[in-house]
DNA sequence: CGTTGGGCTCACC
DNA sequence: TGGTGAGCCCAAC
């Protein structure tokens, strides 16, 4: 018997990038998200990284690929200047960073997902 | 059709 | 608070 796990859709019509996106562009104005978050909405517990590189992969100027964070409340680093960027528009929407560069999931983290 | 590697996570020091 | 190290998933090659 093969167990596959769980899966939310077994014959989804569009790719997990594209249902990742979908959700991320449902994430509001001054609200954060985990990419361990975005995956375990999607059915991947531990598909973390996979969100991660769909946003990088990421062309849709609709998606606030801005508001993922790492599960520490930290931008992933990252050689590429989209590193600063995000900081940039995750702070004109109001979101404030510790001392140590961390925000406060608790206060920020959009309870939705 | 096997490998590779990435905006990750978690469990431990 | 910070650093390792080992898993994990999926699209690209």
């Amino acid at each position: 018997m093969k167990k596959l796990g769980s899966r939310p859709h077994p014959s989804a019509s569009h790719s997990l990038f594209q249902r990742v996106y979908a959700l991320v562009r449902r994430v509001p104005r001054g609200r954060v998200v985990t990419y361990g978050e975005v995956a375990r909405a999607l059915g991947m517990p531990r598909g973390a990284r996979t969100v991660g590189w769909a946003m990088h992969a990421c062309q849709d100027a609709n998606v606030p690929w801005h508001r993922v964070v790492n599960a520490q409340g930290k931008i992933s680093p990252r050689p590429t200047a989209c590193f600063q960027e995000q900081h940039v528009r995750l702070k004109e929407e109001g979101i404030r960073f510790s001392r140590a560069g961390r925000i406060d999931l608790a206060k920020y983290g959009w309870k939705r997902i």
